[in-house]
DNA sequence: CGCTTCAGTCTGGTGAATGAACCATGACTT
DNA sequence: AAGTCATGGTTCATTCACCAGACTGAAGCG
């Protein structure tokens, strides 16, 4: 963590996973990266994070390994932010964490739900696929879609809009995708 | 979260569980509660974290219905925090998030190791027993241990000191037994 | 009576988060 | 050529959370 004190005095594999991602934010812009958000001004806008965090918060995962810039123009020069390998194996915990949140901290259930994308069955709470069996399904073989009972009370940025519809994680989202 | 703006404005059940468990700490005190802690002064000896937030935290999870107070003594009337039903359940997402910080934010390591406390096999990557089979073990049929290549740099607070041998899950450490 | 333990509360200083405004680059419009 | 827009930032004043350490209070011990 970026703050005076880290928590470096800490034994634990679960401080220095902290380190990285226990910052406010964090972890809701790697979950951003999985929904296909790539852009800054896409990470801004759904968010609503203030500029200068998005900054600081971008570079820290940059520089933690989690996350890497790929150009997508020259030009002006512009770059997305990319999961890179070590960050696409965040996918466990988030999932476990966000159906956690689902059940335990939400009234009304989740607004998104996630499904195996060749065979369509729904996601256990393991974020594995009943359908196929084995271990869980890697964040590129996953679709989500919004939870139909939970229409009211949306988001109405471009890219929560674009993620209303059922989408492929990793998938650039539509905004990105249509410039 | 207790943070100015908290993330209500989010749609995720992911936003959810951050306002819970998503401050600085709490997912160390939750981590802590699993590990057996459960007096204040513990709690406080193994974080080193100020009072003032850690009676902020507790209180906090407290709210949240993540862990619960329970006197252990009355004349001066003491209570320990011990994890709920619901508190329970987040040793899913802590274990793997732990992993995670144990592949790629360590280096050496993790410090401590889990196994299935009936046949003595460490937990794979999922938590799961690889010699038992079947889905994640339940935190209260782990046993943590100590990782032997971790020896050098340890705290020396007595509650690091009880964890330094190899203990059960959720069961009180010997300082609070002691007592 | 003084000392210690435990679980806090209070206080004053520091640093991070916030929101708004501003800047830089290049393309597009008129 | 000037103005405007899109994108991706930086700067700044204010607010707020975190921090360390002192203090409180209740009970037990010698």
């Amino acid at each position: 963590m970026a703050l005076g004190t880290d928590y470096e005095s800490q034994d634990c594999a679960l401080a220095r996973a902290l380190e990285v991602v226990g910052e406010r934010w964090s972890l809701l812009i790697v979950r951003d990266a999985f929904y296909g958000v790539q852009r800054f001004n896409d990470f801004l806008l759904h968010l609503g994070i203030p500029r200068a965090v998005l900054t600081a918060r971008l570079n820290a995962l940059v520089a933690a390994g989690v996350l890497r810039k790929e150009p997508y123009q020259q030009a002006p020069l512009r770059h997305g932010y990319l999961l890179t390998e070590v960050g696409l194996e965040l996918w466990g915990p988030l999932y476990q964490l966000s159906r956690w949140g689902g059940r335990h901290a939400t009234e009304g259930g989740p607004h998104h739900l996630f499904a195996h994308t060749p065979c369509g069955t729904d996601l256990d709470l393991l974020g594995a696929c009943p359908q196929c069996g084995g271990g869980p399904v890697p964040p590129a073989e996953v679709t989500m879609r919004p939870n139909p009972v939970r229409i009211a009370g949306r988001r109405d940025d471009p890219v929560s809009l674009a993620l209303a519809r059922p989408h492929p994680l990793l998938e650039p989202i539509a905004s990105a995708a249509a410039a």
